[in-house]
RNA sequence: GGGCGCAUAGCUCAGUUGGCUAGAGCGCUGCCGUCACAUGGCAGAGGUCACAGGUUCAAGUCCUGUUGCGCCCA
């Protein structure tokens, strides 16, 4: 069958011509549609990613192309490998930002800042640009090709999703997890909201340290007190008094760098270990015109400084004076040290930062002179502080001095300590926090774990304690070999580990035997685990995974002994080493040696060394025979994956998820901002509350559906009210008590938070919609989180407390929102900096597909991908088109003309000569060169399948470009040119092989497979054994045909070691034509013999074609010949030019006997060594002699025919 | 200050639990207008694997330390 009946390809080409085509039929085939009533049904298995929602502030730029061009891979893989497969698009409001970039607009734009309009005609403002950005954002999503679930698209703002915010909130607040407090906050002041702790960018500044100078006083009660002087001091025993004028006014200096803040200063700390302690207890100083007067407390977080003791080695020590000023209102520390003393607090800075007395400054008495800094700005107000003090001789030094201090992420202003009331989420609550720990999977979890791997010492493997060989039958002799090579049969192996010292207790035992069986049946066939005091036994068959190859017993055997290590030394109170490396023997794999060697250990297990003593049994335990690897787990015990199931890819990034749980604070939720989820809060006074007596009327008609908190320190403050879900009624009554709104509104992170839950109608799927009915049963969890490294702090963690809090049932805590979080790197500028819309080194993913096409930006970014955590992109603008561009972009430019091309010549050669193809192929009826293709794509395909399954994207890339570009273009297209026209079953690999290269391309090159893919598949005219192209959900399109099944017997080592021959023979032809400029279309003559033509053997005639060979003979050469050597034997080219140059000939091999010296000295080397050959692996001694052995007959060889032409 | 990553060819990067003469793309050199592809083919040059120790028969790879660059968190 050759239907011709598409239009025929064009010459070149050319990506624009057709992208948009192939994504108008996906949309309108709904081919990326998810429909959760085939998972729950039990059709199909589900895969679901859930797009980390872009800010709708700005377009996307590269590392978005990177972020979504992976998840688009995985997508796309699983829906061919035919799982039910979402990917949830949306967007994130980002309040602060998107409302600092309208309010920048609107200010350009019309000069007017946000207070000029009302809260409700501002947000339509911003609602308009949101639309507009988030019309942009999909547009690009689109162009890159990513198959999102278009119907579900979503946005972090939309109804559904406030529901669930309101609904969480809710609950948060009734179980008090959310609470008021009045706190210190990181303030924005130029955007006038709080900012959570990560959003605080520490800079290094060159700022200021200043050294002040508060004059002492007695108080003897509040408002009356009295100059100290230096000769009262000097009574008291302060060291060094005397220096000073005796009748001057004694003063204590305190170091600052931010002098400004005095105003607010209600104490002097200092340490009790300063000698000066003794004679200052009792005594206060007198802020210079600000008239307060505070007392000197003792502190212990006051740094000595050196020269009075302190640590050299702490820089705080040099610089420090021993006297801190205490500032609770503007500082952190001073906040702790405040609430330790019961300082008062006095903010002196309205929200703007300037110096005012308004908000907080109550004792501020204009008198004194305090006035001047009223109104100032921050630095202002540092200036004059400076001035002043100066001028009244109390400013002792200013020293210059580089500090670090924080900044808004987004307005880029200093962040000043502020106090004020904010909302909190107590996420250091163990049921968020605790949940959030208890999610790791154990094997990535750090904390109390001895550290059992990285010693540097690789595995021994030679057992320490050999099992007795006594009685074993010889030919059972366990023989111990390298992991790597155990894994390719999915043999069953027998490892044993020991106890580091020490042993086990009973209870300890049983725990290891559970853990031994714990991925039984899922990743391995647990034959048998004998845990004894001292030692494990196990005998284990790694199970196939899902995409071919075997479960790593390394990863198994990590887990069941890091988990079990952790488990032990915990309980043990005592963390150290619990487990030996331990020493892995293979077990013949022949299933009778296997079966004979197993009844034996039963039966003698003293002998074969399980066990010490007869009856010693307690510990044993042999497991049913499992299944494949898949997880077959049905649909409710995947939604119980709460603890343990959460990783990390790379698995260093679990650290950062963990060290961030030990070390968090509460969260603060609350941001004075118009655009986001207005707080759904209502307070009233606790007067009003109870004169009328509202509590009673909130409990007749609103019984579930409020939740209130009293708070407040002292009685008169606020008491607060919540409604649930939106009703309209209880806020009518609110507002009717003259309850008033709380005016801020949620921090973006917690709308994003519930991001896996909202998007699929949670809290009520039901009057969500019917679209959204199964959505959480058939994809909460997830499958995996795709992000970047700064996330995981900032969303990660927060998805995983929600989720498992808020999902909670009677039984158990909630589960995890996805299983798996891979973290790809941060893509850099070309000078290393980070690719930011503020650098302006953004580029946008459409200029890169103007000039290379969709397909070879996802080629090269997927290529880009291995597990490092930066990648360098240097970009060059291009004048002629105004756009940014890049040469790293070529490659997958070049390869996707590649594809196209071969593509086209496959449709000629098949077009050309075509009929009696037969139906069925069996591969063993094949041509080498056709078994070899085969073998090829066969290993490919298990290369990719576990490539994928490991987010090893570069892995994936190399392995296609490879089997593409060298294997199909370069060998198999050029060796079947002479014969495809006779050939009909090779007719039918070449298709077939075509078909599957399509298929193993498609997840990161969709447009061009996805068009060339048509004129492939309807030219298929047979199968072939062992290479199954399923038709998948709709084979119209390749995006849901299924995915290739390569058989792995399909892999044929021989044909591939006789084919990696020829192609050195093919290259050793090539290069001594090279030498003498042979033409390309010159046909020359091997002179071969029996033997080689022999080793050739079937792939004879390819080699002839690809070394432009016009015949291999083993008649001698007639005329004049150059001499090449191959395999040790010398052979003779011919028919190479009508005379050979005679000087070349000679450079030739002059240079060949120099390299073949070289090489051979380093083996002999190498063999001299006694250490090599008596414990290196026999196979690689073995190796090292035969390669000197025929590197030796080459140079005898190439010798030979030198003196010949001397 | 704590954590993490990186340092391999002129450039951008691979190198899978240590084992053939360390690879790829781009760039460079030579040959090729050839009937799929010049966005191509064939061949070639180019590397003290940052530095210093150590473990090992064997180190780009494991360990210790040093230097430089980058990121994250305080």
């Amino acid at each position: 069958m050759t239907t011709t009946n598409q239009k025929p390809l064009p010459a070149k080409y050319v990506p624009a011509d057709h992208e948009p085509e192939v994504s108008r039929r996906w949309d309108e085939a709904r081919a990326f549609h998810a429909n959760p009533q085939r998972v729950l049904s039990g059709e199909a298995r589900p895969y679901c990613i859930l797009i980390p929602p872009p800010n709708v502030t700005a377009a996307l730029h590269l590392g978005h192309a990177l972020n979504n061009t992976l998840q688009d891979i995985l997508i796309r893989h699983h829906r061919m490998r035919g799982f039910e497969t979402l990917w949830m698009p949306g967007t994130d409001h980002a309040g602060i930002a998107t409302q600092t970039v309208v309010e920048k607009r609107v200010l350009a734009e019309e000069g007017k800042k946000r207070t000029d309009f009302g809260r409700a005609e501002f947000v339509a403002k911003i609602q308009a640009f949101k639309d507009e950005y988030e019309q942009r954002i999909t547009e690009q999503l689109k162009a890159m090709g990513c198959s999102c679930d278009w119907d579900r698209q979503r946005f972090t703002m939309d109804d559904i999703c406030a529901r669930a915010v309101r609904e969480a909130f809710f609950r948060l607040f009734k179980e008090g997890l959310i609470y008021r407090g009045k706190r210190l906050v990181n303030w924005d002041p130029v955007t006038q909201t709080a900012l959570a702790d990560d959003e605080v960018e520490n800079e290094e500044i060159e700022g200021i340290f200043a050294y002040l100078r508060y004059p002492l006083v007695h108080q003897t009660e509040p408002g009356n007190h009295s100059p100290v002087t230096w000769s009262e001091l000097a009574a008291r025993g302060y060291p060094g008094a005397d220096q000073f004028p005796e009748d001057d006014q004694a003063y204590v200096t305190v170091a600052t760098t931010r002098p400004e803040t005095y105003l607010g200063d209600t104490a002097v700390a200092m340490n009790r270990r300063d000698p000066r302690h003794t004679s200052l207890v009792g005594l206060f100083v007198e802020l210079p015109l600000v008239g307060r007067v505070i007392p000197i407390i003792e502190d212990d977080y006051v740094v000595l400084p050196v020269s009075l003791g302190g640590d050299e080695s702490d820089p705080k020590a040099k610089m420090a004076t021993g006297f801190l000023k205490v500032t609770p209102a503007h500082d952190p520390n001073d906040w702790e040290i405040g609430q330790r003393h019961n300082l008062p607090i006095i903010n002196v800075m309205a929200p703007d930062a300037s110096i005012s007395a308004d908000h907080g400054w109550d004792d501020y008495d204009p008198h004194h002179g305090a006035h001047v800094y009223i109104g100032l700005s921050r630095e202002e107000a540092r200036k004059k502080v400076l001035d002043e003090f100066k001028a009244r001789n109390l400013l002792e030094a200013v020293k210059p001095h580089v500090h670090s201090v924080g900044h808004s992420y987004r307005s880029h202003a200093a962040i000043e300590p502020y106090l004020s009331d904010q909302w909190y989420v107590k996420v250091t609550d163990d049921r968020l926090r605790g949940a959030a720990l208890r999610a790791m999977n154990p094997e990535q979890r750090s904390s109390g774990l001895p550290n059992l791997g990285g010693t540097g010492v690789p595995p021994v493997s030679t057992p320490s304690h050999p099992p007795s060989q006594e009685g074993i039958p010889d030919h059972l002799t366990i023989y111990t070999r390298h992991l790597p090579h155990w894994q390719l049969g999915g043999s069953t192996y027998f490892l044993t580990f020991r106890t580091q010292q020490g042993e086990l207790s009973n209870a300890e035992r049983q725990l290891v035997l559970d853990a031994c069986f714990h991925w039984h049946g899922k990743r391995v066939t647990t034959h048998l685990a004998v845990v004894m005091p001292d030692h494990v036994h196990l005998l284990l068959t790694p199970l196939k995974r899902a995409s071919g190859d075997w479960w790593p017993l390394q990863d198994i055997l990590h887990s069941i002994k890091s988990f079990t290590a952790h488990e032990i030394s915990t309980s043990r109170d005592n963390p150290g080493p619990i487990w030996q490396d331990e020493t892995f023997d293979r077990i013949v794999r022949d299933e009778d040696e296997f079966r004979e060697k197993w009844n034996y250990m039963l039966m003698n297990p003293v002998k074969a060394g399980l066990v010490r003593a007869l009856g010693d049994y307690a510990f044993v335990k042999c497991g049913e025979e499992g299944e494949d690897g898949r997880d077959t787990r049905p649909t409710e015990a995947r939604k119980a994956a709460g603890d343990n199931h959460l990783t990390f890819h790379p698995a260093r990034y679990a650290k950062t998820y963990e060290t961030w749980h030990e070390n968090l604070r509460d969260w603060c939720i609350s941001r004075q901002l118009w655009w986001g989820h207005q707080i759904p809060v209502w307070t009233i006074s606790r007067q009003d509350f109870e004169a009328k007596d509202i509590l009673n009327t909130l409990e007749q008609k609103f019984q579930d559906e409020f939740a209130i908190q009293h708070t407040g320190d002292d009685p008169d403050a606020e008491i607060v009210a919540i409604c649930a879900a939106p009703d309209p009624g209880l806020e009518r009554f609110l507002n009717s008590i003259g309850a008033v709104r709380d005016q801020d509104v949620l921090d973006t992170w917690f709308s994003s938070a519930l991001w896996p839950m909202s998007t699929m109608g949670w809290p009520d799927p039901q009057a969500a919609g019917p679209e959204f009915l199964g959505m959480l049963d058939a994809f909460n969890p997830s499958s995996v989180l795709c992000t970047a490294r700064e996330i995981i702090t900032l969303w990660v963690s927060r998805m995983v407390m929600f989720n498992r809090y808020l999902l909670t049932n009677d039984e158990s805590e909630g589960p995890i929102p996805f299983h798996d979080v891979f973290i790809h790197a941060m893509i850099q500028d070309g000078q290393g900096r980070k690719m930011s819309k503020s650098l302006g080194n953004g580029v946008d993913p459409l200029d890169i597909i103007h000039s290379h096409g969709t397909d070879a930006m996802r080629y090269t970014l997927c290529e880009m991908t291995t597990q490092t955590q930066d990648v360098r992109l240097p970009v060059e603008y291009d004048e002629s088109t105004g756009r940014n561009t890049s040469t790293k972009f070529d490659k997958g430019r070049n390869f996707c003309t590649k594809l196209f091309n071969a593509t086209k010549f496959t449709i000629m050669m098949l077009d050309e000569k075509a009929g009696s193809e037969p139906e069925t192929v069996d591969p063993a009826s094949l041509d080498p060169i056709d078994r070899w293709m085969l073998s090829r794509l066969s290993r490919a395909t298990h290369d990719i399948n576990a490539a994928i399954e490991n987010y090893h994207f570069s892995n994936y890339a190399q392995a296609i470009f490879e089997l593409l570009r060298n294997d199909f273009c370069d060998w198999y297209l050029e060796a079947i040119k002479p014969s495809l026209a006779d050939n009909p079953a090779q007719r039918v690999v070449l298709q077939q092989s075509l078909e599957t290269i399509l298929r193993l391309l498609h997840p990161v090159t969709p447009f061009i497979t996805e068009l060339l893919n048509e004129y492939i598949t309807h030219r298929r005219t047979g199968r072939i054994l062992g290479l199954d192209l399923p038709f998948g959900t709709n084979p119209d399109l390749l995006c849901t045909s299924g995915w290739p099944n390569a058989d792995q017997t399909l892999i044929d080592e021989t044909i591939e070691t006789q084919f990696a021959h020829m192609q050195s023979l093919v290259e050793e032809i090539r290069r001594v034509r090279a030498k003498h400029q042979v033409h390309p279309r010159r046909r020359i003559t091997l002179h071969a013999d029996a033997a080689l033509i022999n080793q050739l053997a079937g792939l004879a005639p390819v080699a002839q074609t690809l070394a432009g060979l016009a015949a291999i003979t083993t008649d001698p050469p007639a005329g004049e010949s150059v001499a090449m050597t191959f395999n040790s034997t010398e052979y003779a080219l011919s028919d190479l030019a009508d005379a050979v140059d005679a000087d070349t000939e000679r450079q030739r091999l002059e240079e060949k006997v120099a390299d073949l010296d070289k090489s051979i000295m380093a083996l002999e080397k190498r063999l001299a060594n006694p250490g090599y050959t008596e414990k290196a692996p026999k196979h690689l001694v073995d190796e090292t002699r035969a390669t000197l052995e025929q590197q030796c007959a080459d140079r005898q060889a190439a010798l030979a025919r030198l003196a010949e032409l001397a």
